[in-house]
DNA sequence: AGGTTAATAT
DNA sequence: GATATTAACC
């Protein structure tokens, strides 16, 4: 556990070590990338009664304990009363349900803090404080807490008579008292900065916004706004990008290629996807939906991107297209020609897009190719998508799933590069639902006046309606009052992420989806 | 001071 | 070998 300043020169833990415990696992997976957002050290399962045995074992330690209080296993409270009975580790409990008086028994139990699912970033990175506070009288106890005072004690040194590197060094190392030493040692070693797909995303984010004259290490870190992040670390991280960029440069000068592509669609960098160029062809009266569920050759993400592509040239694309510009088909799709979309009910976008950003609690989603529409104001294709191509095969669905489990399915066709997901407020998905789909028979978009909010009736992007082709829209407007109301995730899958899918399909093997 | 580059560590 | 950290240079 190490301090850092961030840009505003607050500090803030990086490496606090995290048990994080949820009896879902998608719940967990997402819980765990939010924290590891936060730069925390994560340790993970779903699994009560291997949380406290990995507890007892002393083998790790940790700093805090964060468990969801609805189990099957062992009920949320008992865990917590356990833990605070056994040991002394912050608690804090995060669960769907805010019942005032699950709130009360939490606290009751000596819960540190109640958060509501789906958690918030922001709420996440409040939670170190839980642990200083519970340390404060004792500081030995705790190394962040102990660091933390150290930091403080040497912030304060440094103001006072202006000390040397050195001395502030020896201070850090050494603690002020000498008279514990080796337990405020042991337990701090360094954990190495890993650049995760979001951080570096936000790195690319801030070196379009900046332009190659402007974009700097210490500007870059102060639009990218990450706590904990130093200037050495995009400096680095700025380093290599650049090596990238004039590697792939020489490349394409030798091929005489024109511009390099180098954009985030074709970096190499950790591990981002490469799009493959393959076309290998599927034979053309079979659907490509119905090749996924079953089929053994779908081992890779190659073969998963490649059935991407192929299934965006099929007819449904049309339909899709359609519904786009408001005007649902008259005629349904040919659906006769589909066999129907297997069951990816296990398949929920957290855990798919680990990188997503949420913004305000539940989340409605929009998706589509890049040219579908959250470019045209009116956000229609959460109702109109058919259900040979989403799962929950209207709005209302949508609306149930996501008030029930804040979350919605997705068939897999729709992840893959060249798609686009938008993320909507609930508050603002609900409005563009409600002006929209829950008058059946009333479909035409054109028609209805939708009173979208005035953030989102950005003139670009209306005059980008009805156009063949949407370029990505960058910087879209943020919702004034929200933190960030619009946010769009594109073409940056993991092999691992795009792995992932393909094993969560196979995960019903017992009970194979029907075709 | 802080951007850049190179050396060193993991 | 890749990439993060640290040092050194400008």
């Amino acid at each position: 556990m190490r301090l850092k300043e961030n840009n505003h020169g607050d500090q803030f833990p990086v490496g606090m070590r995290v048990l994080a415990i949820d009896a879902n696992f998608v719940c967990l997976k997402y819980l765990v990338t939010v924290l590891q957002q936060c730069r925390y050290k994560v340790t993970a399962t779903t699994d009560a009664e291997e949380a406290l045995q990995i507890l007892r074992n002393k083998n790790e330690e940790f700093d805090i304990v964060i468990t969801d209080v609805v189990r099957e296993d062992i009920d949320g409270f008992k865990l917590l009363q356990i833990i605070s009975l056994e040991m002394d580790i912050p608690v804090v409990m995060v669960s769907a349900n805010d019942d005032v008086s699950n709130i009360m028994r939490s606290i009751k139990h000596g819960a540190r803090d109640y958060l509501l699912k789906p958690v918030r970033l922001q709420e996440m990175m409040n939670i170190w404080q839980h642990v200083i506070r519970k340390n404060l009288d004792n500081p030995e106890k705790s190394s962040i807490t102990k660091e933390i005072i150290d930091q403080k004690t040497s912030t304060l040194k440094r103001t006072r008579n202006q000390s040397t590197k050195e001395e502030d060094e020896s201070t850090k190392e050494e603690g002020e008292t000498n008279t514990h030493p080796d337990i405020a040692s042991s337990s701090r070693k360094k954990s190495r900065m890993t650049w995760t797909q979001e951080l570096h995303e936000k790195f690319l984010d801030a070196i379009q916004e900046l332009g190659n004259e402007e974009a700097v290490p210490n500007t870059i870190l102060k639009i990218m706004n990450v706590p904990g992040l130093t200037r050495e670390n995009v400096a680095s991280h700025l380093q290599k990008y650049r090596n990238i960029l004039k590697k792939q440069k020489a490349t394409m000068n030798q091929q005489k290629n024109g511009e390099p592509n180098l954009n985030r669609n074709s970096t190499n960098m950790h591990g981002c996807y490469t799009a493959y160029q393959s076309t290998s062809a599927l034979p053309s009266n079979i659907h490509p939906v119905n090749l996924v569920p079953n089929s053994e050759e779908l081992a890779s993400s190659k073969q998963l991107y490649q059935y991407y592509m192929q299934s965006r040239q099929y007819p449904m694309e049309q339909g899709m297209h359609n519904h786009v510009y408001g005007n649902p088909p008259s005629t349904p799709l040919p659906t006769e020609n589909y066999l129907p979309v297997p069951d990816f009910k296990l398949l929920k976008f957290p855990s798919v897009f680990p990188g997503i950003k949420v913004v305000d609690g539940c989340l409605g989603i929009s998706s589509g190719p890049s040219n579908t529409p959250p470019f045209s104001p009116s956000i229609p294709d959460v109702c109109y998508i058919p259900s040979t191509q989403m799962l929950g095969d209207n709005a209302s669905t949508q609306i149930d799933a996501i008030s029930q489990h804040g979350l919605v399915a997705w068939p897999p066709q729709y992840f893959g590069p060249g798609t686009s997901l938008y993320i909507l407020s609930l508050e603002h998905w609900q409005h563009a639902v409600k002006n929209f789909a829950n008058e059946p028979g009333d479909t035409n978009c054109e028609r209805k006046n939708i009173d979208l909010p005035d953030y989102m009736q950005d003139p670009n992007l209306t005059d980008l309606k009805g156009k063949g082709k949407v370029k990505a829209v960058q910087n879209f407007p943020e919702h004034p009052h929200m933190e960030s109301g619009f946010h769009q995730y594109r073409n940056s899958l993991t092999d691992d992420e795009l792995t992932m899918m393909v094993k969560e399909v196979k995960f019903n093997d017992d009970d194979p989806p029907k075709l």
